[in-house]
DNA sequence: TAAAAATACTCCATAGGTATTTTAT
DNA sequence: ATAAAATACCTATGGAGTATTTTTA
């Protein structure tokens, strides 16, 4: 507020900067005044002119304005940098199965998440996870008739022994995540999961 | 609160530090998790850690920590060095007339200020508002039967032609101050002022 | 006299506290 | 099982609004 009083030269004009109105602008800077024990502001006809510890405090005002911001860009970037993708392959079966309340589980956990799936045979789509191009971070898989063959990087986890958990546990925290710093992978309670 | 929280490992220990309850500090930590939409520690057995987006943060929070102690520390040192100390010389007719409600004024205006008064003659002092020592501020002074003879830096101001002013105006503004950088002075209504 | 600022008051949003539940090892 | 964190709920401080008065030129 008070950058807003040195760049309008009166408060009125500082509270429509502001979005507000003149006696919260006023007030404000009465508090401040008070907090800092003199006068920050002269009045005068039209309007208000700083004093000099008034200067002063406003450019002390604006380095913290712009640590604030430069916070919050900081904050913005990082969440565009980590967005989270997660691409999950499935089998028809255990996808329908599995995967609505796996997805609505995670959709409740990471809300901002981009969540796709993509519909893979037991047996192919490893190479989604393992192959280079990391086109999936998730699957599911069965030993069924084909083994599983995992390579070098994909980790397995056994399917949860309780089939149907309680909704109370399943609703929040059913779900384990594993975050990592790239990309958080989830484990869902399945027959089998791959990463 | 974040600084508590990286400093302690513990929310708890951090509402400790702060002088807090643990529920105040995990509800700011709640909210402004909330507001960057991300999570910023994560729990473990006993406490919590910092995110590598919550270490970020905390890092900004130490640079907007130290602008904002660096502006009060601005206001505190401002203070010090500006702090009011105004000595008054009268001679005693005029003091006795009008001293105190001058001072009164003067407190109620400038509450911090320093006031002191000393007694002088009528025609000796000058020398202590002009002279190098500037040992007072400001005099009462009256053409009386010696002429005063100002030298070359006081300024004088008449007196005011209302003998009482309406205590109504009186209470609040009847004092005129000029500010100065260095020690406001004021003028009271008196026979005759100095500075 | 006309503008802008400062007050008086009222209301509501939010920070913090108490009591309880949930989580993690 | 235990210690810590998170939640539910309540209270109260204080920020902002409306209406009014005071101030400055």
């Amino acid at each position: 507020m008070l950058l807003a009083i040195r760049e309008q030269g009166s408060v009125t004009r500082a509270a429509e900067q502001l979005r507000r109105t003149p006696p919260a602008v006023s007030q404000q800077l009465a508090r401040l005044e008070k907090a800092v024990g003199a006068q920050l502001v002269e009045r005068y006809a039209h309007g208000v002119r700083l004093t000099p510890l008034g200067t002063r405090l406003a450019e002390q005002a604006e380095r913290i304005a712009a640590a604030l911001s430069d916070a919050t860009d900081e904050a913005a970037r990082f969440r565009d940098e980590h967005r989270n993708r997660l691409r999950v392959g499935a089998f028809p079966t255990a996808g329908l199965a599995l995967l609505p309340e796996t997805l609505a589980a995670l959709r409740h956990r990471h809300p901002g998440a981009a969540l796709s799936v993509v519909d893979l045979g037991p047996a192919e789509g490893i190479d989604r996870i393992a192959g280079p191009a990391r086109r999936a971070a998730c699957r599911t898989g069965a030993s069924w008739r084909l083994p599983l063959v995992p390579r070098a990087s994909p980790r397995w986890w056994p399917s949860s022994s309780s089939p149907t958990p309680s909704p109370k546990r399943w609703s929040r925290p059913g779900l384990r995540c594993r975050s990592s710093p790239a990309s958080p992978s989830a484990t869902p309670r399945a027959p089998c999961t791959a990463r």
